[in-house]
DNA sequence: ATAGGGTTAG
């Protein structure tokens, strides 16, 4: 064996192993074929096992071929190993599919189903599983503990539930449900199927769960909108880590409990927990929170928060705060955000153009949109939406119809219920009636309630009775059992064309039904006071420093002064959860700390309702 | 000869 000198060595592409192949600290190992350079089998074992990046992988698999080491069961496991570990599917694929062994060890099957689990490539998972189920005496290997992890996230990521069913039998029969990493698997599995009673009982025949088990069975629940019993694990959890703080406010974030992601943020930031620091994911959540709630001040410290903290500004962040700003009025620091992003993607695009849709600030959104086109950046589908009300509020009529007619030749989107509803919206608001109509007539889908409503409200503000009559006339054959809020739509939109007869009627056949529907909720600050405005006309109203909350229907009130996070947070936690329990002291079930002030100034908190207010009538 | 490899959120 003979090793080139570093100059000689040059033309060809250098290794600088650590191994021990290196010789001398600037020893060359050089490609093969030019030098016919011969290293000992040992020598290419611990070269492969360092996992070397692709050119020189190539390079040693050549000397492997050159070699004939090719029908070595235990080089070709690690060459497979080194492919998948650049990402290189297809060779590893071919190396597996040409194994010397007539059936590769399990570990060598667990690795390709792995690399396609996590390539979301669940077919051919599947079709591997299948292959090593189906293997027969006497090269028969049993699928272990780490198959079935793959397999059941498979299934997970395909939302197959026949296939989870099966999986799951199979994993019961080789008596691997218990295991800690099959088990959090499966809590997964269910989780995205949003099935929490099997979730959780995997869960509970797991010996020794882990901070896993705990957080998956939240994410399930939380998927499913049961965020009373997502509370109740996270709290009995013994230790959380800063994923289970980030499923437990994107839970919240998710059902459109705002205030709750602001309070858990809060309580978060409290935290004492060993390394729970809101991470970017949590930051997201909350601004997305800030911006729903309106909650400038609060929008305001977290973006603080982000900047003294030194968290990277990733692309979410930056859209999450673009959005944050223009939501709560002030599109002057989201053009700010905006203009410091070097190349915004199409997120931060699509963010300051509804932005600026909302601002009414249409011809800016045009400008934004064209920049966007000039940097080869795609729109995509919330693009066009955003793009489309912009037009609409801003009566860009020949604008917003040439974004509607092209986008899908020019950028392969096809048009969706909601594109349909903003363009008739956009149409009908401008006058263009008969056009509106043509397009709702002409849909290739069935147009939703969301279409009818633009309709009428276009019938509305240009005063036509008769299409809008039509248009009633059409919705109630539509819904004659459905859904009550389509009622409360048909009851507006006669109340809008002053038919006062029609509304009795509706809304009388409404009270009949006992209708339970969401309660609009508005609120206003005034003077330091928070006001409540409820469509049922209940009214309520919260001072500073002392928090007032009022339930009118039970008459029972509570005063808290600045107490704890953590208190507050467990105040409401079962405040809120209590639900219209009549027997509910509330006073008297927490002692109120006062005095506390929150961890970090600029963090008044309960100055906003707590989204619940906003929620069911009981 | 033997180990090797893995799960959760956004």
């Amino acid at each position: 064996m003979r090793f080139l000198s570093w100059r000689k060595a040059k033309h060809l592409t250098v290794i600088k192993p650590k191994c021990r192949i290196c010789y001398s600290s600037t020893a060359t190992f050089a490609a093969v074929f030019q030098d016919k350079i011969h290293i000992t089998r040992k020598e290419l074992c611990k070269l492969l096992h360092q996992r070397p990046p692709k050119s020189q992988l190539k390079q040693i698999h050549a000397q492997i071929l050159t070699q004939e080491l090719s029908s070595t069961a235990s080089i070709v496991n690690s060459l497979i190993h080194c492919y998948l570990h650049i990402k290189e599917v297809t060779s590893a694929r071919f190396l597996f599919l040409h194994h010397p062994l007539s059936s590769p060890p399990i570990l060598i099957w667990n690795l390709m189903i792995r690399v396609y689990c996590k390539l979301q490539n669940s077919s051919e998972s599947f079709s591997l599983f299948r292959q090593l189920l189906n293997l027969d005496h006497p090269i028969r290997v049993l699928p272990d503990e780490y198959t079935f992890t793959f397999i059941v996230t498979s299934c997970a990521h395909q939302k197959s539930f026949v296939h989870g069913k099966i999986v799951h039998g199979l994993v019961v029969r080789n008596g691997l449900e218990s295991n800690l990493y099959v088990g959090n698997s499966l809590i997964n599995m269910y989780s995205v199927f949003k099935i929490t009673d099997d979730a959780y009982k995997v869960f509970d025949r797991i010996a020794d769960r882990d901070v896993f088990s705990w957080t998956s069975l939240i994410c399930g629940y939380a998927n499913n909108g049961e965020m009373y019993q997502a509370c109740e694990i996270f709290y009995k959890m013994p230790v959380r880590n800063d994923v289970s703080w980030a499923v437990i406010i994107s839970g919240f974030a998710g059902n459109g409990r705002y205030m709750e992601v602001l309070l858990y943020l809060n309580e978060m930031l409290g935290s004492v927990e060993d390394k729970v620091r809101p991470n970017e994911a949590v930051l997201v959540c909350a601004l997305s929170a800030c911006a729903n709630l309106g909650a400038l001040e609060q929008g305001n410290w977290i973006h603080a928060y982000i900047k003294r903290n030194e968290i990277r500004d990733s692309s979410n962040m930056s859209t999450a705060l673009i959005d944050m700003y223009a939501k709560c009025g002030r599109i002057d620091i989201a053009r700010l955000i905006f203009n410091r992003i070097p190349r915004p993607d199409v997120h931060n695009f699509t963010s300051m153009i509804s932005g600026l849709s909302y601002h009414g600030l249409g011809d800016h959104a045009l400008t934004v949109f064209n920049r966007m086109l000039d940097a080869n950046v795609n729109p995509n589908e919330v693009t066009i939406i955003g793009m489309l009300n912009a037009c609409s509020h801003s009566g860009l009529v020949e604008e917003g119809s040439s974004i509607f007619y092209n986008m899908e030749n020019l950028w392969g989107i096809k048009p969706q219920i909601e594109h349909y509803g903003c363009y008739v919206d956009l149409l009908g608001r401008a006058g263009y009636m008969e056009k509106a109509l043509g397009v709702v007539k002409n849909m290739h889908i069935k147009p939703d309630i969301v279409i009818w409503r633009a309709l009428l409200s276009a019938c509305r503000i240009h005063r036509n009775i008769f299409l809008g009559n039509s248009i009633i006339n059409f919705i109630q054959k539509l819904n004659s059992d459905g859904p009550s809020g389509s009622e409360v739509l048909l009851s507006n939109m006669y109340a809008s064309l002053g038919n006062w007869e029609k509304v009795s009627e509706v809304r009388n056949a409404m009270g009949q039904r006992k209708t339970q529907s969401d309660i609009g909720c508005s609120w206003i600050e005034v003077q330091q006071k928070v006001n409540l405005y409820r469509d049922d006309g209940f009214f309520n109203c919260m001072s500073l420093p002392v928090y007032q909350i009022e339930r009118g229907m039970e008459g029972c009130s509570v005063e808290l002064n600045l107490m704890s996070s953590v208190s507050f947070s467990a105040f409401l936690f079962r405040y809120a959860f209590a639900s219209f329990q009549e027997s509910m002291d509330v006073s008297s079930s927490f002692s109120l700390t006062t005095g506390t002030s929150m961890p970090l100034s600029g963090f008044d908190l309960p100055k906003f309702l707590w989204s619940r207010t906003s929620g069911r009538a009981g």
